[in-house]
DNA sequence: TCCTCTTTGTACGATAACGCACAGACGGAC
DNA sequence: GTCCGTCTGTGCGTTATCGTACAAAGAGGA
């Protein structure tokens, strides 16, 4: 399921890796950095495997790298539906430390990449210091994720498919360090909780008016302003409350105070191909 | 907006409405209760009243005693829908202690009835506490939100009106003292999302088969395990979730560890009519 | 008692998305 | 180069919900 780096070499590239490219991390005072960073394994995950199954008891956390995580309702009828998308702006298993431990839903990489692995109980005892720092950093963090899904649960009501994946589709970009989503129809279908054909359908229109390009499991954008356009207000929202919350400015990349800024832009500048070996 | 009821009435019944009616305070040590209890102040809400707008900063946090609150989400078009619905087990306000300190959507009461009002700044200061007891009940309360969220995320997606219709009614009962849910098709409309034709609709069908009956502005549930039967699963999954996350036996009401109980029942019953007058 | 406003009932065409079925196209394995 | 499994394209009847329009039935005030 989950495939692990061997570790002398995963270390060594930690240490090469800071500030971390994760952007939760990041924003944590250089020292605060320097506590976390024997806590964490940088490991790699394959597409589709499962971080975590729904109802599990959480051993560890994660803080994507290059990797999108997807948080997957399934119903009882089996049908599913994404309840938050979670990149390199945020972190798996805010269960561990908001209480009950158990994830609500599965955890599923849509992407192979790279996760920083941390257990449960080094977490815990980092969020529960005197020095609220990391804590409040962590809420705030919680804080995106409910506006995440509060707009998730607007958008399934009101918006078009069309909508949605557009808006989909520029979240899974802010969060890549590449401009290539290798995903097919059939796997965002799954997500946004609709048919493949009506993933096709869309697609096949935003290629028309050349907002994307794709090609056998391979999505590009190709006029981002034109696909925020054909998006709904959704995906701007969420993203300027993100921004407001986590405003933090990773040294390589002070641009990134810029709100219209693409994360994903932020970590394939600068250090990210010299330290991160993939895997 | 916001009516407040004299104060020195207010505190006469604050102390003798211990345990405090709100299953969220009413989990906390005593100690703890009797340091909050002087900074509680009891209001009453009009139904429709606005407790915040969206976007406002938060000066107040609000715990539902036998009042229903919202979190509206008002898109750019004008059309609503509900992100969370909010009564006594809960709490209006996670933003001051999530960080941000903005609410993301609006609050509004859907019923007539009373609230405790506590500022923002005593809660933060409770809640910053080195005692992490307040925190850790506040951070429960907000996994059980988040879990009520995502489930609503794919309800909106896979369920029929119909379905969530019959959820809404089954939660709205929950956390009212009586069996009189004093709302019109329309306000419930705007909280699913959806045409209120479609809620007269299914309305009349479940008043056909026996689970409710309604009559201008009034609904009434008459077969609870029949109107569990139209509804999905998602009524159980968040109920059973919350229960497990605040496992609070409230002195008056020890039948509230069976998890099909009516929490309303639990103010209904026991010293609730001595205790609160109704404004 | 009557009047008026609110609430609920009903109808009907339009539309978006569904379920299903199958064809075509690509690309990696051999 | 060929084969085969995967991915995308497309068609078609069905269904849920929408938008709009208007009628009927309370409920409360004059």
């Amino acid at each position: 399921m989950v495939q692990k780096t061997p570790e002398r070499s995963v270390n060594r590239m930690i240490e090469q890796a800071t500030p971390l490219k994760n952007r939760l991390l990041n924003c944590m005072p250089l020292e605060l950095q320097s506590r976390l960073i024997p806590k964490l394994k940088m490991m790699s995950l394959e597409q589709g495997s499962v971080v975590h199954e729904a109802g599990a008891s959480l051993t560890h956390v994660y803080f994507p790298i290059d990797s999108i995580i997807s948080l997957l309702h399934v119903l009882e009828n089996g049908t599913t539906a994404e309840v938050s998308v979670i990149g390199n702006e945020g972190m798996i298993g805010v269960s561990v430390f908001m209480g009950g431990n158990n994830a609500q839903n599965q955890a599923i990489a849509l992407t192979t990449g790279t996760v920083f692995q941390m257990s449960a109980i080094h977490f815990r005892d980092e969020f529960n210091q005197p020095d609220a720092v990391f804590r409040m950093l962590l809420l705030r963090y919680s804080q995106a994720l409910i506006t995440q899904m509060a707009q998730t649960v607007v958008c399934n009501r009101h918006h078009s498919i069309e909508q949605q994946l557009s808006r989909w589709l520029l979240m899974a970009s802010d969060r890549l360090p590449h401009n290539d989503i290798i995903m097919t129809h059939e796997l965002i279908a799954s997500m946004l909780g609709v048919r493949r054909e009506g993933i096709t359908a869309s697609a096949h229109k935003l290629k028309e008016v050349g907002a994307i390009d794709y090609h056998r499991g391979h999505i590009m954008i190709v006029d981002r302003i034109k696909l925020e356009k054909m998006s709904c207000e959704c995906y701007l929202v969420v993203k300027r409350e993100t921004d407001r919350l986590l405003p933090c400015h990773s040294v390589e990349s002070p641009e990134s105070v810029d709100t219209t800024s693409n994360w994903g832009s932020m970590i394939s500048s600068g250090l990210h191909a010299k330290c991160i070996s993939r895997v």
